[in-house]
RNA sequence: GGGCGAAUAGCUCAGCGGAAGAGCGCCGCUUUUACACAGCGGUGGCCGCAGGUUCGAACCCUGCUUCGCCUACCA
């Protein structure tokens, strides 16, 4: 019945770890069942981009998800964690682009279309097992049998579905607008996927002449992109300039192309100001409608005539003169800015702070330009998603982040949805060669409007994100009605990393309440972001990177320096530098329930969790701690029945016969579950794992295994003494029941030590055959017991005050010194003699309890525990009197200043008068208290004095 | 430029209206029928600055300072 097979001293995490996947993958403990009567819990997992593999991110995000659905799948619900992989269109390309670069120096046309998604395929492949493998082993009970790829074939009948809709209902449509154009990748980016920053630059002056002036009159321009005058189709001066006046209406010769463009005078608001700005430079602002999304908007208000200059590849083109086409744009600055100096044009250069843009993904600086796209029409889909967050029907956690997604969706733009690439889906509109236009689900055999059968599919795909909008729906079946939709949409929770509030949860929620009328989930939670200790971002350049799975599994330095050899990162050298420094030694293993305990107990909230492998170690200890605790209960279960226990502890009788320490512990425990359970319901993970931390480490291990150490021990007496042998059952019990318990309250944060314990535990027989399928312990009101804390209060002070006093005179460890336990009140002195022998044990001392009144020896040094409670510990000539008397002295300061300042409360009448009753009661209370002890300890400095 | 957040022990962070807390570190002591990945004792705070509200402020309000993030089409 009881094993007490032999376990190592140090828990060995790498082998319990791959047992135990096995056995709940195996078992189908992971899969949900969505007939299942029960009240579902649904969360989605965000698909990791095919890309790449698991990074500390995903371990924080994921391992709070998993934390949040073992929880609730042990309180009952029907829980579902839905996995998938992202296929990351544009991320992939950048990715395998580079990679076909550098292996063959081919480009993704030289390979062509066919072949290109060839091998995006294999790669997706490859790298979506290795991610799921991770995921299996940091123990996330994903709902494997669910999962899903963003191009699977459901997710493909989603897109199109959805496009299809979307366009009939006017919500997609085709425009020519300025767009973000990354020359590199030959795409169209959306605004969320550049970032703007500002980069050295030059503003340059620039004459440009008048048509007709007398003496060579002329209007000065200030601009960053000198190439771009080549487009030039106007120059704007604000209409109340009066340097500009006489000017209106009359023509800019623009240099260096012959052609002539008109001032014209202009007078806009743009952003709360005036535009042009007359302050600003000359005042005067070349109009490029082109390539500026400024002066696009300009050119659409004054009429201006457009002219495109820079074609797809980032080279001048067009009706410019010959000698600068092919040029690319830096090559054709250095021309135009030669040729202006040249002609004596060039007035004057400055260094100046350029905002540029770059893809996010290429690192291509963005050339705006003119294009005609695909779109989704925003406001509408934006403004029920602002109704429903108003309305509460999804909640942000932390709920600051509620205003950055009311802000963004307020302001929201339209959405340009094609990308000029490959790996994506391919946007379901036919071309006929008349240019009309069939959008349709299946491919259509003619076009809608003249019939004809020469059709050709748009050659764009769309925006990653298309997909991933869908897929809190597409994943359950959608457009099909299906049983799991119904029973999992919506999601409960969404747990993701706030950078993607707008990419992701905005889409998501658009497109979720436009499609099936409901909020996709009903609370967001948005974690922190992971960075090293010294609050650095991790960034494999830095060397500074935490891989979640050599946290797991422990990397020798020369595995992580091979690494480097692999992945090819620009600067080699710098990198393995880096990481020589960072991780000296490696990496140990720490195993999966310390890298996620760490993740949880760190998880306070804030903006950030610094992370580091020293902190990891530290939960890598508690593991370790508890594995120990339950080893040494394991070596003490010989004769243990757990029936009989089960059956005492829930009847009257049996619980009467628990000890003082025994309520105790289980009040604690009852304490600690209610703790635990209000602290997930809020999303604060920190604070259920340390109220878990303290109950293992102070009133477990320091404790009570210590109080039940001497009724454990086997004796030939048990045998004589059936009172002995009946409590030293019930300690098992206890011991047994707790430890049970607490590997329940434990098992979402750190599910593999605690199965693994679990099965090992002496337990009832009608349980369950896995730890993760029992129920989670709920905060039983019955085992309150403020009368055994009381007690356990006084054992635990009297025993501190015995060590602290041994400590601070230097008594030989092995020396049992004589100490007076003196109480004046008799509840205490009853729980005093009955733990007369534990704290003679536990704090090395041989007490002797009386009543007040006694006079103290001289030489004696004393510990005031309370106002009727001291300990006196006579030492003879071993206490040094001037040291006793400054920690005396000491004592009385700090109490001294306590009463002072209660005094001043309570003698000023407004406090009397305006705090609650209950409050000035308090203080009353204590100010009696502290004068108490002040006069004990008073007492005590004169009996010290006296030994002089 | 606009917005959001943070400042509490040497470090990392809880606490958010009624006695300043934890973990780590640091200083001592200890190998004792679980654990040295341990135990025991101790040290350590103008709760960023200045005002205000309140009987009472680390906590609420207003400024300021310093750090972080997002966000923006000033030539």
């Amino acid at each position: 019945m009881t094993s007490t097979s032999a376990l190592s001293k140090q828990y060995e995490p790498t082998e319990v770890e791959a047992r135990w996947i096995r056995y709940w993958i195996e078992n189908g403990f992971f899969h949900s069942d969505e007939t299942s009567p029960t009240v579902p819990f649904s969360i989605t997992l965000p698909p990791p981009n095919v890309t790449g593999s698991l990074h500390i991110g995903h371990a924080l995000g994921s391992t709070m998800q998993d934390i949040l659905i073992r929880w609730k799948r042990m309180q009952g619900f029907n829980a579902m964690w839905m996995p998938g992989i992202d296929h990351a269109s544009i991320a992939v390309h950048v990715l395998l682009e580079k990679d076909i670069k550098r292996r063959e120096n081919k480009t993704r046309f030289d390979l062509g279309r066919d072949e290109f998604m060839a091998r995006a395929w294999k790669w997706k492949e490859r790298s979506g097992n290795r991610i799921s493998e991770q995921e299996k082993l940091m123990g996330f009970s994903l709902d494997w049998a669910r999962e899903r790829f963003t191009m699977d074939e459901g997710s493909n009948r989603a897109v199109r579905e959805a496009f299809v809709q979307l366009y009939e209902e006017g919500l997609i449509f085709r425009a020519k607008r300025m767009i973000n154009w990354d020359p590199v990748s030959e795409t169209v980016v959306s605004d969320l996927e550049v970032d703007t920053a500002e980069e050295n630059g030059s503003l340059w002056s620039i004459k440009y002449p008048i048509v007709g002036a007398k003496n060579g009159e002329a209007i000065i321009v200030a601009t960053t992109r000198p190439e771009t005058m080549l487009g030039d189709t106007a120059v704007a001066v604000h209409a109340k300039d009066e340097r500009y006046l006489e000017f209106h209406g009359k023509e800019i010769e623009l240099p260096l192309t012959g052609r002539r463009i008109p001032i014209v005078p202009i007078d806009i608001m743009r952003e709360g100001k005036v535009w042009p700005d007359p302050a600003f430079g000359s005042g005067a602002v070349k109009v490029t409608p082109a390539h500026d999304p400024n002066d696009y908007e300009v050119s659409q208000i004054a009429n201006l005539p457009i002219l495109e200059v820079i074609d797809r590849t980032g080279k001048m083109a067009g009706e410019i003169p010959t000698k600068y086409i092919g040029m690319t744009v830096e090559t054709a600055r250095k021309a135009v800015l030669a040729d202006l100096e040249a002609a004596e044009l060039l007035v004057e250069t400055k260094p100046y702070k350029v905002p540029r843009g770059r893809s996010q993904r290429s690192g291509a600086v963005i050339e705006p330009m003119l294009m005609e796209q695909w779109w989704v029409k925003a406001k509408p889909l934006a403004d029920k998603a602002l109704a429903a967050v108003e309305q509460g029907k999804t909640k942000f956690v932390p709920e600051h982040h509620t205003k950055t997604f009311m802000h963004w969706m307020t302001n929201i733009q339209d959405w340009c949805i094609s990308r000029q690439l490959w790996w994506g889906h391919q946007i379901p509109a036919y071309y006929c060669e008349n240019g009309h236009v069939t959008v349709a689900r299946e491919a259509p055999t003619a076009c809608k409007e003249c019939n004809s059968a020469a059709l050709k599919q748009d050659e764009d795909i769309l925006d990653t994100w298309f997909s991933s909008g869908l897929w809190p729906f597409s994943t359950l079946g959608w457009p099909d009605k299906t049983k799991a939709l119904r029973t999992f949409y919506p999601n409960d929770v969404l747990v993701t990393a706030p950078d993607i509030i707008f990419f992701w949860v905005a889409r998501m929620m658009m497109m979720g309440l436009h499609f099936m009328k409901k909020v996709p989930f009903k609370t967001v939670y948005l974690t922190s972001t992971v960075t090293d200790e010294n609050g650095k971002k991790m960034s494999k350049t830095k060397g500074n990177v935490i891989d979640p799975l050599d946290v797991v599994n422990g990397a020798t330095l020369e595995v992580l320096l091979d690494r480097v050899d692999v992945e090819r990162p620009p600067d080699i050298d710098g990198v393995k530098k880096q990481l020589k420094k960072h991780m000296p030694k490696g990496i140990e293993a720490m195993g999966s329930d310390a890298l996620r305990f760490a993740l949880a107990a760190l998880n306070t909230g804030g903006s950030y969790i610094k992370l580091s492998i020293d902190r990891v170690a530290i939960y890598r200890n508690f593991i370790n701690k508890l594995w120990n605790a339950s080893r040494f209960a394991l070596m003490n279960f010989d004769g243990y029945d757990p029936e009989r226990f089960e059956a005492q502890i829930n009847a009257p009788s049996g619980r009467a016969a628990l000890g003082v320490p025994e309520r105790w512990l289980l009040a604690r425990l009852q304490a600690t579950s209610g703790d635990v359970q209000a602290s997930l319901e809020a999303f604060r993970f920190a604070d259920a794992a340390n109220a878990i931390w303290h109950f293992i480490y102070d009133d477990l291990c320091d404790w009570y295994i210590e109080i039940a150490k001497p009724h454990l021990r086997q004796s030939d007496d048990l045998v004589q003494d059936p009172q002995k042998a009946a409590y030293r059952h019930i300690v098992q019990g206890v011991l047994a029941s707790t430890l049970e318990t607490t590997m329940r309250l434990l098992h979402p944060f750190a599910p593999f030590v605690t199965e693994e314990i679990w099965q090992k535990l002496p337990k009832p027989q009608q349980l369950p055959e896995s730890l993760m399928i029992t129920v989670f312990p709920r905060a039983d009101e019955g085992w309150r017991d403020p009368a055994a804390e009381g007690e356990i209060k006084v054992l635990q002070d009297v025993v501190t005050a015995c060590r602290m006093l041994r400590q601070t005179y230097n008594v030989p460890p092995k020396q049992h010194v004589d100490v007076e336990l003196r109480t004046s009140d008799d509840s205490q002195r009853r729980t005093l003699e009955t733990f007369h022998d534990f704290m003679q044990k536990i704090a090395s001392v041989r007490a002797t309890i009386t009543g007040a009144g006694a006079g103290s020896a001289a030489g004696s040094a004393k510990a005031i525990v309370s106002s009727t409670l001291e300990v006196v510990m006579p030492l003879g000539g071993l206490i040094d009197p001037t040291a006793e008397k400054a920690r005396l002295a000491k004592e009385i300061e700090k109490s001294k200043k306590e009463i002072s300042n209660i005094e001043t409360k309570l003698a000023k009448p407004e406090f009397i008068a305006r705090a609650p009753e209950d409050e000035v009661e308090k203080q009353r209370s204590r100010l009696v208290e502290e004068q108490a002890m002040v006069q004990r300890l008073t007492e005590a400095l004169h009996t010290v004095e006296s030994a002089r």
